[in-house]
DNA sequence: CACCTAGGATAGGAGCACTATCCTGTGGTG
DNA sequence: CACCACAGGATAGTGCTCCTATCCTAGGTG
């Protein structure tokens, strides 16, 4: 198909195309002559992703690009499964410029929890995150911490239970990206529910 | 002091100052002449509360201009605290516009859980999430819903009774703002590593 | 032959959060 | 009394991101 029927099934505008074909998110279509170009389901099926990324998790154009260059690059999957975690959950954005490391909390989490003590993105992430709440004077207890771990621990368990990973790469980082996402936002909005009902309970107590 | 030295306490630029001066998040000080004007700590207080929201929690202008007004138009604490859980954990951003509102999922969660039965922003959020995630074909079982709404009671139950709310108008909204923000965070990362944990172990096991 | 299209270049635009400039008036200092 | 720093108001510009629009040429299509 050509540029304008891709854009007609796909409901983005050609002048979108045209803006990742030129970024390089969309690899070109297969050029039949001079003036005319001839667009695959391949195609159709990158743009979907690139709106998914962009509207549903809300990536930039640059993440995209990166983690679709690791994709077409021929990357190993856990290679690129980590490094959508690591976009997705913005895993690379809390600032690692900590000179003063005390003992990582997070490490004592993973031995206490008892899992894989490997060195890890979402590790790295964790201690960045406690010593960024520790800077602002939001304090982290070990129990909290323990408790929190143990819940996650359990989610994970039963999330991790419930995926396969598909064959085609585009699909899988439609469902890893999209489903990390939408996982940690449901999560989140639980933990709002379940917060406001603790305190409902705790506010009906103290009447 | 003047709009000068408290710049220089703050280090927020004078034109930031009064670029939020003229939006409205920061009240005008006292005008001792016509060319004259005095702030005072609560000008402080308000500007790094102001600087928090923008650069650690990411609201925009808008956001924190609605929080404030609510604070200094004397809203009660419990309104207050779930503008800040809604605007904080984007609780009103997600599409509200579902016709087909089948039979909400959140609550049945909330009878099982046992939580207060009461509508809130929270609830309506998750049931929009629900119905946002199974429009976009990521399924979420009855069996994940009930192993995620355990852990976060846990988290809940943890979490809250380790909250004491502060006097302060802005000191209240600083820390429940900003703690809930951070503990998100916090459990999204925890997750993120709980997550690539068990995928080592179910790695390892199936070499 | 009139018309459409691809692809390249370049410019425009909208939204956001500032940032800078200019202006007026005036209080306090020297 | 002269002068300069400063408040406050208005207005415009900046940097970033993600598009969107226009213009162009060359080359197929009915």
């Amino acid at each position: 198909m050509q540029l304008k029927e891709l854009s007609e099934r796909t409901g983005v505008s050609p002048a979108s195309i045209k803006f990742y074909l030129r970024e390089g998110l969309l690899p070109a279509g297969r050029t039949v002559h001079a003036t005319r170009a001839e667009y695959s389901e391949h195609h159709a099926n990158r743009l979907e992703l690139i709106q998914a990324l962009r509207r549903v998790v809300g990536l930039n154009i640059a993440q995209i690009g990166s983690l679709l260059k690791m994709a077409d690059g021929g990357a190993p999957r856990l290679e690129l499964l980590a490094a959508i975690q690591r976009t997705v959950l913005g895993l690379d954005e809390v600032g690692t410029e900590h000179g003063e490391l005390r003992t990582p909390a997070g490490d004592a989490v993973v031995r206490f929890r008892n899992w894989p003590d490997v060195p890890s993105d979402a590790r790295n992430a964790l201690n960045a995150q406690l010593a960024r709440m520790e800077s602002l004077g939001v304090p982290v207890t070990a129990e909290l911490l323990d408790a929190y771990s143990q819940a996650v621990d359990a989610i994970a368990a039963t999330n991790i239970s419930a995926t396969t990973a598909p064959d085609d790469v585009n699909q899988l980082i439609m469902t890893a990206a999209v489903g990390m996402h939408l996982h940690g936002q449901l999560v989140l909005k639980l933990l709002a529910l379940a917060h406001a009902s603790h305190a409902i309970r705790r506010y009906e107590k103290s009447i």
